[in-house]
DNA sequence: CTAGGTACTTTGTAGTACCGAGTACCACTA
DNA sequence: TAGTGGTACTCGGTACTACAAAGTACCTAG
């Protein structure tokens, strides 16, 4: 497939915050999650600056567990203002999606 | 509305090919046509710099004619490569809104 | 004890939208 | 005739983001 790390650029956080709210989990698992629901190329590096990002800006609570098959885990869950932040990104995402489909309509 | 512009990016250049592939036209004129189109915030130094984008990766041809009302315009209109381009485009957009439709889809 | 999968960190880079300031053409008007 | 406002393009710099690359470290299997 083609290249989509522009388009992906201030959509992946989005897709990072629904994974967190659906269930408290760690990057490296958020990673293969991304790769199995169609984003192929996106790597673990890009999972934990997005990750770290959203740990300053302080939309998520973060637990320090221990793994049994490896290093311990970083699990992260949404906060309030996680939650608030997910719904402002699905909203956005619903008028900048339709807008676009609009364009691509009134071309044909 | 909240902010797009990270969500643009990626695709506001996708948007541009779009219209100009409807009809040859302008710098100036596609900028207005985006912000009736809805992309409200974009203004004219952004589409100018992705006209210049276009023209370097050879994607449009480019044809300058006085206007009649303030400085000649120069018009923009995709030739093959660009219309190569604009149904790659497409492609990705598709590809990347699919899934992350889906992703919302399998949160609920 | 070595190899490979798991798991996180850090530094640096490239690409894109946007800002801001500037230049310049034209019509209208006081 | 000077000034204002709409039209139209250019250019230098900035902020943000996804990604690359390299490293550290834990654990199991052979």
């Amino acid at each position: 497939m083609h290249d989509l790390t522009e388009m992906l650029k201030g959509t992946l956080e989005g897709c990072v915050l629904e994974i967190i709210g659906g269930e408290e989990t760690y990057g490296y698992a958020i990673t293969r999650r991304l790769n199995e629901l169609g984003f192929v190329d996106v790597v673990e590096g890009t999972v934990y600056t997005i990750l770290l990002r959203l740990e300053k800006n302080g939309l998520v609570q973060v637990t320090k567990r221990p793994s049994g098959v490896g290093p311990p885990r970083k699990f992260y869950a949404l906060n309030d203002a996680g939650r608030e932040e997910l719904t402002t990104f699905w909203a956005k995402w619903e008028y900048l999606s339709s807008r676009i489909n609009n364009l691509r309509e009134g071309g044909r």
